[in-house]
DNA sequence: AGCAAACTTGACATATATGTCAATATAATA
DNA sequence: TATTATATTGACATATATGTCAAGTTTGCT
């Protein structure tokens, strides 16, 4: 793991960026240990070679895509928990964008990278770091409402098991039918079913 | 993928058995890039060309790790869902034994799986139609209560979701905390707390 | 003991992957 | 145009993995 050899200011040519993108789609489709050196060159057309003159070696690279993640998973689901709410089911609307919107929450990333977390303990460290900051976010969101703290606590669970096991399966479902079942969603994670406006404030943000 | 050459009756010293053993470990502790002839030779310490006696090849190993999942872990899980209850919570207290007893349902195989069919089309197929059956099941049992359609259909998945979620967090917790949590999590899915008594039943199934 | 079925092994052929290196090509700029 | 930093390449060395085969060993049974 580490180091790269240029990664300085001028951003010229730089094809360094090109077996990321390349690596980082192959994470993405086929796990790590799909990413390899040969598979990426052919993809991209040029020598397997060249690649090291970018990156020292394939841990380089697999350190870069970490990175990447990091740099990008980081902030936004818990921003969104922090928003301002005047209900627990504006706030769980609120948290559902990032569901919805690729930019504010990548899963498919977060996927790969809990797979790969199976066998890279280091990882599995941050990765595991990383979902209690998430359920502690989502926790001191009930908080602020009416529940208790055995219920914040479960609850917060609740949301984000159910949002990993989702992204887990892989479900294809048509957006629309996401959207249909949104506010039985709300009722279950609150206990209560969320106010027409709720759902028009929600659906609007969405068109 | 297919035909091993002997499984007939001669159950006399049979060591196809062991090199299934030692693949089930390896696809659960690593998945299923991990379960390499080489590998696992070394680890039982037996030559690896030996491995080609008892299957064809390696596609034949991992074909038998697919049936072993799918006898295993079909029907104990939807059975579970049909136990006679007179409340939902109580139902779902039922179902909850198989996120407690391996017996009943192989949580890590299951993820083993799931990860697998990332990058097989045909497994995933099955598993697709897997977890359908068992939403089916988990949908039916909540209709048999004071639930809609709606309803039914969202909290099914709820339930299902963050558990699929739990296992692919690989969530470490202390039996005591998880049994704690369980009430909690009855009144999120059913949307009221269970009773002393219902309560009392679980807990008295596991001690 | 003798025989056949069940099993194991090492030598061989081949495919895929990583990484080093010296030789070369290309682009920016002096 | 000449120089230099930035890149690319093919040849080579090595490691890991799959699979075939002929020759051997072990085990169960008569």
């Amino acid at each position: 793991m580490q180091g790269n050899k240029s990664s300085q200011k001028n951003g010229r040519r730089g094809s360094e960026e090109v077996w990321l993108d390349a690596a980082y789609a192959m994470l993405i489709e086929s796990g790590v240990e799909a990413v390899k050196v040969m598979s990426l060159a052919s993809e991209l057309n040029m020598s397997r070679t060249s690649f090291y003159w970018h990156f020292s070696n394939r841990d380089a690279l697999l350190e870069a895509l970490i990175q990447r993640w990091r740099a990008r998973n980081t902030g936004n689901l818990i921003a969104r928990t922090e928003l301002y709410a005047e209900t627990i089911s504006e706030a769980l609307f609120n948290l559902f964008d990032c569901w919805i919107d690729e930019g504010l929450f990548d899963a498919r990333m977060d996927l790969a990278i809990r797979n790969w977390a199976h066998n890279a303990p280091e990882l599995k460290a941050i990765l595991d770091e990383t979902d209690q900051e998430r359920i502690n976010a989502l926790r001191s969101m009930f908080r602020r409402f009416d529940f208790t703290h055995e219920q914040s606590e479960v609850r917060a669970r609740t949301v984000y098991y159910t949002q990993i096991g989702y992204i887990s399966m892989m479900v294809e479902e048509p957006m629309q039918e996401r959207f249909n079942h949104m506010p039985a969603y709300v009722e279950t994670f609150t206990g209560q079913y969320p106010t027409e406006s709720e759902i028009a404030r929600f659906m609007s943000r969405h068109s």
